[in-house]
DNA sequence: GACCTGCTGCGGCCTG
């Protein structure tokens, strides 16, 4: 925000001349001269005229920090004051739909500040909302909505006969933090959502998205609109990002494992830097798993007890109770108390915790995407840079490390993620999926909506007209078929599908709204305070040792009824496992990743440890072959290095164990445990010589299929279709066989 | 060897 001291009165606003600014209501101009603000930012003033004619859908894509949510809402609201001075319509006039309750908290208090002069009510609905705030909607909607899409969810299932009320004055969806929707079983949600909304209201409404890592805009589109995607207006602001301080540090991991008790030479050296580094200033250490924020909280928590300094070295992730997760976003917003947060995903977006001071990454980022939303929480105060330190811990060079170790694929991948990331190439959202588990939400949610449908009403509002479209007749028929078996439906006399006994349980329960699963979990408390859970099926027992919220426990009692854990402090610990699989290495992170083996440059921000990595990682990858051959020969098993993306990679090991080789996956590599390279790659050859096969076919050929959260009540055939669009690229994997025909044969 | 997100209605108890 480009900002002076905020000045007082109702003077003639004295911002600069500008368009947008023209088009706002004068109470919203009154606002931004209230503000101080010296000038609009770029996305609030590209954004206005389209939002304010409403005729086309708007994605705001800028940078973090940069007045998206003010893009969208100043002109919005300006629209909606001009409505409120002629008394013109009845409910809710804007609503603003968020991923996260946390952020919805947040953005009530700006929102409010700015609609209170206007005389338009904001009204927050999500789980922890208070109840009134929603009997108070469902009475006398208007203004503006802030809500989950699982409370937007419930208003339809429990609230049915209002939502005609509550939405048929509707002018406005926006859509927060779009990119953690695309692609996702959540989104699809969303995406139905949006569109009963639109039925609800008798006519289309327009929709504003906001996000700051969008890798494919066309994509994004496309989600936001579906088959209109090239009609929706694109803002990207060409705003230039602030500076960015980026290094990349180097650890190398003993051969020699540390004896017991103690920790292991790479980690506590990484330990160490961050100790020295960041104590006594506000900082986030994003760690990439929940075990590995435990650990690195402990060490850092051991290191400052040592130096007899106060802790500031706090644990954050998704299984901490939502106190303690509290007491650590407060202690990062509280300017006089500096506090580092270790942290998984949680802290990765929304949550205002102001702007800390730097970021740092344990091992590899997830994904490119992912890595520039954490950037984007330093940097944003003007003047201070962004800072991001990156610590990758590789093998010792020993005997006997594995020639992929050698490699230091970790290293790589660091590197060339930040490669893309300063050429803003982020991963493109994937906009295939059937999302048939929400599909079957969807149907059950519609019925209950409506208190009976047809399958034809089914079929045209979530598949011909609705975001289903992907989802045929045929496929749609056997989707209901396998309802109907299951008693999620049944069908009258006359034709129309109403809630089975099992669809009844299934929609009565809260658990419903949810597009996605969770597992039972075991809560664990201390001294009666809870601390967090932990999944049910891994038991623990008495006795044992625990290292969680960053601090060292002993178990005390284990009771399987209640699904409680007793603690109490202890001087030992050991971090308890958590269950999960991560997400996929993009292929264009891959093939940036043989580039940079490829190359002899040497990038300025690695450290001397991480530049010896770099040069060994090389040395390795031409000293096996790397730069002109793919398959090699190690022990008994056949090694593959295609250098693609994941879904490229397991789509060539479902083939290759389709052709009855013993087939693993190991990152980098596809491992063929029963045959020589020269048959392994007679097999790559035959196969690059047949046409590609039919992607459900192919699925039919995978066991354990069923992955989301209704899978369960879906057929075999029908989990083929959805594996195939999800887990499968078949012309990629073909592509990749065709290059991998093409080389020379196999190197030792 | 890998993340995260979300949720209603109602009974029971306490306080002013």
């Amino acid at each position: 925000m480009t900002t002076s001291s905020p000045r007082s009165g109702s003077e003639p606003p004295a911002a600069e001349p500008s368009r947008a600014y023209a088009l706002y209501h004068p109470a919203v101009q009154r606002w931004i001269y209230n503000r101080g603000w010296d000038r609009l930012r770029d996305a609030q003033e590209r954004a206005a005229e389209l939002i304010i004619t409403g005729e086309r859908d708007v994605i705001i894509a800028s940078a973090t920090a940069s007045g998206k949510t003010e893009a969208a809402l100043l002109p919005i609201c300006s629209v909606l004051a001009r409505q409120h001075e002629l008394n013109a319509a009845a409910g809710v006039a804007a609503l603003y739909v968020s991923p996260l309750k946390a952020l919805i908290n947040d953005q009530y208090d700006r929102i409010v500040d700015l609609t209170e002069p206007l005389g338009l009510r904001v009204h927050r609905w999500h789980g922890d909302a208070p109840a009134a705030g929603k009997a108070r909607v469902l009475r006398a909607p208007s203004g503006l909505l802030l809500i989950t899409p699982e409370s937007l969810e419930a208003l339809f299932v429990r609230h049915a006969d209002r939502v005609r009320r509550v939405f048929g004055g509707l002018r406005y969806a926006v859509i927060d933090e779009l990119h953690s929707f695309v692609g996702t079983e959540r989104g699809a949600q969303l995406q139905a959502l949006l569109h009963r909304v639109e039925l609800a209201a008798g006519r289309r409404v327009p929709r504003v998205a906001l996000s700051a890592t969008l890798g494919d805009f066309a994509g994004a589109a496309e989600f936001l609109r579906p088959r209109h995607g090239p009609e929706v207006a694109v803002v990207a602001s060409t705003e230039p990002g602030g500076e960015i301080r980026l290094q990349i540090r180097g650890y190398v991991d003993p051969a020699a494992p540390a004896p017991p008790g103690q920790e292991p030479a790479d980690r506590g050296a990484i330990a160490d830097h961050l100790f020295r580094t960041l104590r006594g200033t506000d900082n986030l250490v994003f760690a990439n798993s929940r075990a590995a924020v435990e650990v690195y909280a402990d060490m850092l928590a051991q290191r400052a007890v040592r130096a007899g300094v106060p802790a500031g070295f706090l644990a954050h992730h998704g299984s901490l109770s939502k106190e303690v997760r509290e007491h650590v976003e407060e202690r990062l917003k509280d300017p006089t108390t500096p506090v580092t947060a270790v942290c998984t995903s949680t802290l990765e977006l929304g949550i205002d915790v102001g702007s800390v001071d730097s970021v740092a990454q344990v091992g590899a980022p997830p994904t490119v995407a992912g890595l520039r939303q954490r950037l984007g929480r330093s940097g944003r105060r003007p003047g201070r840079p962004a800072v991001l330190r990156v610590y990758v811990a590789e093998p010792e060079l020993a005997p006997g490390l594995s020639p992929t170790d050698a490699l230091r694929a970790e290293l790589f991948q660091s590197v060339a993620m930040i490669e893309l990331l300063t050429a803003s190439w982020y991963e493109p959202p994937d906009t295939t999926g059937l999302h048939l588990s929400t599909l079957v939400q969807q149907v059950l949610s519609t019925t209950a909506q409506h208190g009976g449908a047809t399958a034809r009403q089914l079929f045209d509002s979530l598949c011909a007209s609705g975001p289903f479209h992907r989802v045929d007749q045929a496929t749609f028929a056997a989707l209901l078929r396998d309802l109907g078996r299951h008693d999620l439906l049944q069908q009258q006399a006359d034709g129309v599908l109403l809630p089975g006994r099992e669809g009844e349980r299934l929609i009565s329960h809260y658990s419903f709204y949810a597009s996605f699963r969770t597992s039972l979990d075991y809560r664990l408390v201390a001294d009666g305070y809870t601390l967090g859970s932990l999944p049910v099926d891994r038991p623990i027992l008495p006795g044992t040792f625990l290292i969680f919220s960053g601090a060292r426990w002993r178990v005390i009692s284990v009771d399987t009824a209640q699904r409680v854990i007793e603690l109490t402090a202890a001087e030992a610990g050991r971090p308890p496992v958590f269950p999960g699989t991560g997400g996929e290495v993009a292929d264009e992170v891959r093939r940036a990743m043989r580039r940079l083996y490829r190359s002899s440059e040497t990038p300025g921000y690695l450290d001397a440890t991480a530049r010896t990595l770099l040069a060994e990682g090389r040395a390795a990858f031409h000293a096996y072959g790397h730069a002109t051959h793919r398959v090699f020969s190690r022990g008994p098993e056949t090694v593959l290095f295609p250098w693609r993306g994941d879904r490229i990679m397991n789509t060539l090991a479902v083939v290759l164990a389709g052709h009855g080789l013993h087939i693993g996956q190991d990152g980098l590599a596809i491992t063929a445990g029963n045959c020589s390279p020269a048959q392994l790659l007679d097999v790559v050859r035959k196969l690059a010589a047949e046409p590609a096969p039919d992607p459900v076919a192919l699925a039919a050929t995978v066991r354990a299929k069923a992955h989301d959260k209704y899978d369960r009540y879906l057929s075999e055939d029908l989990l083929n279709l959805a594996y195939a669009a999800r887990a499968l690229d078949v012309p990629g994997a073909w592509t990749s066989l065709a290059e991998l025909a093409s080389l020379p044969s196999p190197a030792g």
